[in-house]
RNA sequence: GGUCCCGUAGUUCAACGGAUAGAAUAGAAGUUUCCUAAACUUUAGAUUCGGGUUCGAUUCCCGGCGAGACUACCA
């Protein structure tokens, strides 16, 4: 903030001027003061002490009274240890909410022309099953990233990559023929892609079926597997579907469009969308050429039986397949053709991948490898590595069933969020179609911030059985403040107050009030560092302080019944740029506030 | 075996190397003549262990213990 960076300059002219040492500003240490201290911001004077060769209370004795004689923004200090508590003047405060007042958005970098271009791959999901749980993780996190990606001024390409083609599809496609002939997500009433996720099972139930009998027959696992004639038929069914075969083609088609359909719905409800889409069916064949290209110029080499690849002890890790014997590729290749084919799309300056950490090292190795390529991008390409959600008895394991689908969960959080709401008789006057917007608001709002609020790297635990809270540090607490601040700038205009753009400069605040301002600056910080670190864990975590901290403060003061008109603005003021940020940071997430709840 | 992550109150999460490690939940006790009580106030509770670097370590380094991921001619 402003202010922060007044402060922090005069500090380093106070350093040459009084031990005439140059600090950077790297050095300089300013932070909030602690709620137990006085004083807004803190200056940490270890890092001085070589300057000034001086015991630590002298030197922030000295620095504190050459910053209260040069810098008209501080208005006094205190030395408790080596730690400098500066108290900043009432009218920068007044200023600095004038400032934020005066700016409709507040915090967020504009896009422009000239603005680098960011493409963010997200979601990513096979078309044999639906979307589940960690899926909700990665969607959530690609759009918010990608909102604070624009809001650190970049131009963004969302982008998801479909892996709609392989043996797996061709188990769903099998199972079909066999056992469903004739089904459809219409004649079901199933979605699409929950219809082709059940075939996809059935296959797997058969094929153990059929492994157990062989088994029975004396044959060891590997036999078994080896001699299955379902696995074969799926295998001969990629093979036609790869050769063009009309007939696989088409119902690879149908079934695929069913999947699609049902995936939309999913996205749909959960409010993330893409702006440009990459089908693996269209791009497996890409990348090879660049191997090729690769092999040419000696960066790869080929083994006897044909194989192509890529030699990676140099930089600490194993050898790697690109091309089988028989010269198809492998997932390796086909990212390299997918990163080929987007460069040609978009004039991309930064490449994000939004991908779990158990492909950690699959990214180390596409980035060598790209760099290797002589792709420009290839050593700055991000993996956004988030963690697995786990749940309380571990792992989320499709086979045991313990999988919690995206769609179930999310419909049963809006249920919850209902249920929620009409006990406390919020929904009392609503129309059936304004509960269910809230309920909607409420339920999606609770579980994208359980999600968001933690650090995206690390594994997150997810209790389906207690179902998210509505209290404390949560997305509906957030949303209730905005609701309750609306209401309050709702009576507000009723009574006729009018709001003016900037406030007296000479206005007195109380210590709670200049810590309200010191908060909402700090806004504009957060969401660079958001951008920079690439959590959206930091927006969450700061609307809850702001809002917990609002909350302490409407309890408080009574803005409506104050009695000085000045001060009464202020708090309205002050309340409406709350709300405002609050909005804004949540949008950062994806998350509706809702005007009334 | 190798590489990489992780280990904080009962539980779920915080803490650029900075002050007495913060919240929320669950537990105990309170607050509705008052702008929305999905709120607020009080209370009790934690850094896996052992070294090292530092004025200062949850944070950085080394080692032990514990959990997980990767180590596929699957994607």
């Amino acid at each position: 903030m402003v202010i922060e960076q007044q402060i922090s300059g005069a500090v380093i002219a106070g350093i040459k001027a009084l031990y005439g040492a140059e600090v950077t500003a790297a050095q300089v240490q300013l932070q909030q003061t602690k709620k137990e201290f006085t004083g807004h911001l803190t200056l940490v004077v270890f890092p001085f002490l070589r300057a000034s060769k001086k015991s630590p209370e002298l030197t922030a004795q000295a620095i504190g009274e050459y910053l209260l004689a040069n810098e008209p923004a501080v208005a006094a200090f205190n030395v408790i240890k080596g730690f400098l508590n500066l108290t900043v003047a009432p009218f920068c405060w007044i200023a600095l909410l004038n400032d934020i007042n005066s700016q409709p958005t507040y915090g967020i970098v504009p896009v422009t022309e000239q603005s680098p271009l960011v493409m963010i791959e997200y979601s990513s999901p096979n078309t044999n099953k639906p979307l589940h749980l960690g899926h909700v993780r990665n969607n959530l996190l690609g759009f918010s990233l990608a909102e604070i990606m624009k809001a650190n001024g970049n131009k963004v390409v969302k982008t998801n990559i479909v892996n709609d083609r392989g043996i797996h599809i061709c188990k769903s496609m099998l199972a079909w023929q066999k056992w469903g002939e004739g089904v459809t997500p219409e004649s079901s009433g199933k979605k699409g892609d929950h219809l082709i996720g059940d075939f996809y099972v059935l296959f797997d139930k058969h094929y153990k079926q059929e492994l157990k009998e062989l088994q029975a027959q004396g044959l060891t696992d590997k036999e078994a597997e080896a001699q299955s004639a379902l696995m074969a038929e799926a295998r001969a069914m990629l093979l036609k579907w790869e050769a063009g075969d009309k007939e696989v083609v088409a119902l690879w088609s149908m079934m695929n469009s069913w999947v699609y359909a049902g995936f939309d719905e999913t996205y749909k409800m959960m409010g993330v969308d893409f702006d440009k889409i990459y089908y693996e069916s269209q791009t497996y064949l890409e990348g090879k050429g660049k191997v090729m290209e690769g092999l040419e110029k000696g960066v790869f080499y080929r083994r006897e039986d044909g194989s192509v690849w890529a030699d990676l002890t140099g930089d600490g890790l194993d050898e790697k397949l690109l091309l089988r014997a028989d010269g198809t590729s492998v997932y390796m290749t086909q990212d390299i053709g997918t990163a080929k084919l987007r460069y040609d799309d978009y004039p991309i300056n930064k490449m994000i991948y939004v991908v779990g950490n158990e492909q950690n090292y699959h990214f180390q190795v596409l980035s060598i490898l790209l760099d290797k390529l002589g792709f420009a991008f290839g050593k700055g390409l991000v993996h956004f590595s988030y963690g697995m959600v786990e749940l309380p008895e571990g792992k989320m394991k499709s086979r045991e069933g313990t999988v919690v689908d995206a769609d179930d969960l999310m419909a049963e959080m809006i249920n919850t969020a209902h249920e929620v709401s009409q006990e406390l008789g919020k929904l009392d006057e609503m129309t059936p179609a304004e509960a269910e917007a809230i309920s909607r608001t409420v339920g999606l709002g609770s579980l994208k911030y359980f999600i968001l609020k933690v650090d995206p790297r690390k594994n997150m635990t997810f209790n389906p059985k207690e179902s998210i809270d509505f209290n404390g540090n949560t997305g509906p607490f957030i949303q209730y403040t905005y609701a309750r601040i609306c209401s309050v700038l709702r009576k507000a205009a009723e009574q006729g107050i009018a709001l003016p753009e900037q406030l007296p400069a000479t206005l007195a605040l109380s210590e709670k009030e200049e810590t309200m301002i010191q908060l909402l600056a700090d806004y504009a910080s957060t969401v660079r560092e958001a951008g920079k670190e690439y959590s959206p864990a930091f927006i969450a975590n700061y609307i809850y302080d702001l809002v917990k901290e609002y909350n302490q403060f409407y309890h408080d003061f009574s803005i409506l019944r104050e009695e000085n008109e000045e001060l009464k603005k202020f708090r309205l003021i002050l309340s409406a740029n709350v709300a405002k940020i609050i909005k804004s940071g949540m949008s950062l997430l994806g998350i509706d506030v809702p005007e009334r709840m």
